[in-house]
DNA sequence: GAGCGCGTCTTTTTT
DNA sequence: AGACGCGCTC
């Protein structure tokens, strides 16, 4: 009888199911049942007698991981997933680096640090170094650093290597080096690892230690890794090492929608799997189950327009759909409106909800713009992402004592909340005891305790103000055994100051800070009750483990009211894995999606478009495309040309909103110059040659009628460039001709007659018309 | 040591 | 336009 798992299935998802003896790849299309195969096949192998405690599953976000294991438990019938070691893969080798901490030489209570703490370490060592941080900028040094540890270059192997240290010689940065050495060991002595280190000591450890290597590749019967095209060569290598002696590997993932090569994902990963394996088995999901026809059949013809990739052929038996909207507005402003107009037509015609509809952007910066529209036209909406809950300073500032009472060595907590609240111990100070802890190998945690003991220089009011703050922490580090997490912060909260510093500021921002802080206690609240439903661990150690590696707070956020029906607003990264009905892409232009920053490459415009690729294929029934001639951008408004992605997809599949055809000729004029271009670029080198990015390449357009006097509020702009009866926009109001012009000089008005019928006065120094 | 005001730089994308 | 860092003053 045939495994009842299988009965959902279509018959290469069955045969990618069913296929346990070897090294497996599954290349998943999009929309194709991706994560169904991936949570099937682990309740098949579960249903096979394979231990749920030996099977690795590894996934991209957080949230993947628990959608997965909540899947799997329904399809098994009975709670099997919490068995699983089933992760990111930084909380997976998190957790046995904490295990196996002091073979790598920490202590297993290292803390994490975020992006936040790298770049501040980085911006002091770059200081200490006396090096500029205009040649150095610590944005840039930090993403090499990542890089280099991604590609599993210790500081020490990075220092011995002469290729790097000629290259960094000619590219004007001699002393990367010495800023990375400094770095990875004020990182080892703080008992802190980042991001990256989590994965970098994984494979330091495995290769020390080749007994803790074969130990775990016994520990784990089957490794399953999600969206495996987003792999980094440093995750890669885990895998490979992980899987040498069962090799019972899946890894299943979708060239095609690889769009973190920023973040050292390798695409090359996923085309290389056959050579690495060469007796692995292939199984290619080509059918859509998601979009309609339309929607599958644009994003071929986009993709196609990539070289690089493993050939499959997309297809979709749902309806043939509507076809792709395409819309252009005059500003970013109006295109805001536009997509508020649109949705509220889907909300009143369509029988949709606003859960059905999501906006979708290159960047975070868009967001703003859109939620202005919406709210204008009280549409519920939630913005994904941006700056999550954990990334708030008020948040970061209670996180950063608990890793100060958990990791006495953890600088940059320390750094933090040494004056939060004030305790009248500035920068001068702690600048004291840094430098006199770096010349002395004294940790900063004895001299704060014991100051008089010495040389630090600093007053005896000063030595009293840390010894007490030592001994504040000291009483919290007691109490991590003997309560829990939520009694642990409420301790915290209550001893350290930061409720009465918080609850006593009655500004909007004050109020918004301390209802942040009540979410937390709730969000710790929750997570000590699920623990305890589980039998585990819910001490404030486990839950510093679980926030730090988490970048949302989608998990607790299960409102389950009608509160949940809202247009979801995120970038098109975030959106990855998720699917709407009715999908809109906003800012499809030219230096913005694809990114200025990607324009010059031939391998960055495939991510680019790949990118898009990723976007069109969230939606299962109606896509629309907007785009806006003119943006502002750094208080200016730059013209701007429809996305080249645009018009790369057949246009079988578009139609022009209010229009016949593709509008704006001089952009068919302009593109066979374009083309060349790109055609004609080298392609984009590899870690090791990554030339540094100059932030001065601003993308070259015109700026329109917004003069520079106007900066100032004295300024006015130019009236005499208006005339009755001519044509000028407005950022929300629209287009519309000039009735009147009062000549006031500073305070000159203008009456418009807008096409929407209103007639308005406005002030013309605020009003930031556009001359059409 | 803290608070304020001015000037500079910014916008990819995130575990 | 807004955030952030620096330097000046109290």
């Amino acid at each position: 009888m045939e495994n009842y798992l299988l009965k959902d299935l279509d018959a290469t998802q069955k045969t990618a199911v069913k296929y346990c003896e070897g090294p497996q790849l599954v290349v998943a299309g999009a929309g194709s049942g991706k994560t169904r195969v991936l949570t099937y096949k682990i309740a098949y192998l579960i249903s096979q007698g394979i231990k749920p405690h030996r099977i690795m599953a590894l996934t991209f976000t957080n949230k993947a991981s628990n959608e997965m294991k909540d899947r799997i438990d329904k399809l098994l019938g009975y709670q099997a997933s919490q068995n699983i070691w089933m992760g990111t893969f930084h909380s997976i080798f998190g957790r046995i680096l904490r295990i196996e901490a002091n073979k790598v030489g920490f202590d297993s209570n290292y803390t994490i640090f975020d992006a936040a703490d790298s770049l501040s370490l980085i911006k002091t060592i770059i200081k200490e170094l006396n090096l500029s941080d205009d040649t150095y900028k610590p944005k840039a040094v930090a993403a090499r650093i990542s890089a280099a540890k991604n590609e599993l270059w210790t500081a020490e192997g990075y220092a011995q290597n002469n290729d790097f240290l000629i290259q960094d010689y000619k590219e004007n940065r001699e002393h990367f080096h010495a800023i990375y050495t400094k770095y990875a060991q004020r990182c080892k002595a703080s008992n802190v690892m980042d991001f990256d280190d989590l994965l970098l000591y994984t494979n330091i450890l495995f290769k020390i230690s080749p007994e803790t290597l074969a130990h775990y590749c016994q520990r784990f019967d089957y490794i399953l890794v999600d969206e495996y095209q987003d792999t980094n060569y440093s995750q890669y290598l885990i895998i490979k090492k992980l899987s040498s002696t069962h090799r019972k590997l899946c890894v299943v993932g979708d060239d095609a929608q690889s769009i973190y090569s920023f973040r050292g994902a390798k695409i090359q990963n996923i085309l290389n799997f056959k050579n690495d394996y060469p007796d692995y088995q292939l199984h290619k999901l080509e059918q859509n189950y998601r979009s309609t026809q339309n929607i599958v059949n644009a994003a071929n013809s986009l993709i196609n327009k990539n070289k690089n990739q493993i050939q499959k052929k997309l297809f979709s038996e749902n309806t043939i759909g509507s076809k792709i909207k395409i819309e252009e507005t005059i500003t970013d402003g109006l295109e805001g409106i536009a997509v508020a107009e649109t949705i509220s037509k889907l909300l009143a015609d369509n029988n949709y909800t606003a859960s059905d509809c999501a906006v979708l952007y290159r960047t975070n910066a868009q967001s703003r713009i859109m939620e202005e529209a919406l709210r204008k036209f009280n549409i519920p909406h939630k913005i994904h992402g941006g700056l999550s809950f954990f990334q708030r300073k008020e948040i970061k500032d209670v996180v950063a004592y608990i890793r100060f009472s958990v990791n006495q060595k953890d600088s940059e907590a320390f750094r933090r909340i040494v004056n939060y609240p004030s305790r009248k111990i500035g920068a001068t100070t702690v600048n004291k005891i840094f430098q006199f802890s770096e010349d002395s190998n004294i940790p900063i945690w004895e001299i704060i305790n014991y100051p008089e003991n010495y040389n630090v220089g600093l007053n005896v009011g000063t030595q009293q103000k840390l010894k007490s703050f030592a001994n504040l922490i000291d009483s919290f580090a007691k109490q991590i055994e003997t309560s829990n997490a939520s009694e642990f912060l409420v301790e915290v909260v209550n001893k350290s100051g930061i409720n009465h510093e918080l609850f006593s500021d009655k500004t909007p921002e004050g109020i918004s800070k301390y209802e942040n802080l009540q979410e937390l206690f709730n969000a710790a609240q929750n997570f000590c009750d699920q623990r305890k439903a589980l039998a585990e661990s819910d001490s404030i150690i486990d839950y510093l483990e679980n926030i730090s590696l988490l970048s949302d707070l989608e998990n607790n956020e299960e409102e389950d009211n009608n509160e949940n029906d809202k247009v979801s607003l995120m970038t098109v990264h975030f959106a990855k894995g998720l699917e709407f009905k009715n999908v809109l892409i906003v800012g499809a232009e030219e230096n913005l999606f694809p990114s200025a920053m990607s324009i010059q490459s031939t391998v960055e415009l495939e991510e680019e478009r790949r990118l898009f690729y990723v976007a069109i294929t969230r939606a299962k029934e109606n896509l629309f495309i907007f785009y806006a001639t003119n943006r502002f951008k750094f208080g200016n408004v730059q013209s701007m040309r429809p996305s080249r992605f645009i018009r790369e997809i057949n246009s079988d599949f578009v139609e022009w909103e209010g229009k016949d055809e593709s509008p704006t000729p001089s952009y068919t004029n302009e593109r066979t110059g374009f083309d060349e271009i790109f055609e004609s670029k080298p392609q984009y080198k590899t870690f090791e040659n990554k030339p540094q990015k100059q932030l001065s390449q601003v993308p070259k357009g015109n700026f329109v009628s917004v003069n520079k006097a106007s900066k100032t509020n004295t300024g006015t702009i130019d009236i005499s460039a208006y005339k009755v009866g001519m044509r000028v926009a407005h950022n929300s109001f629209g287009k519309g001709e000039i009735l009147e012009i009062i000549d006031e000089g500073s305070n000159s008005k203008l009456i418009i007659k807008f096409d929407t019928g209103d007639t308005k006065t406005l002030l013309l120094k605020f009003a930031k018309l556009l001359i059409l």
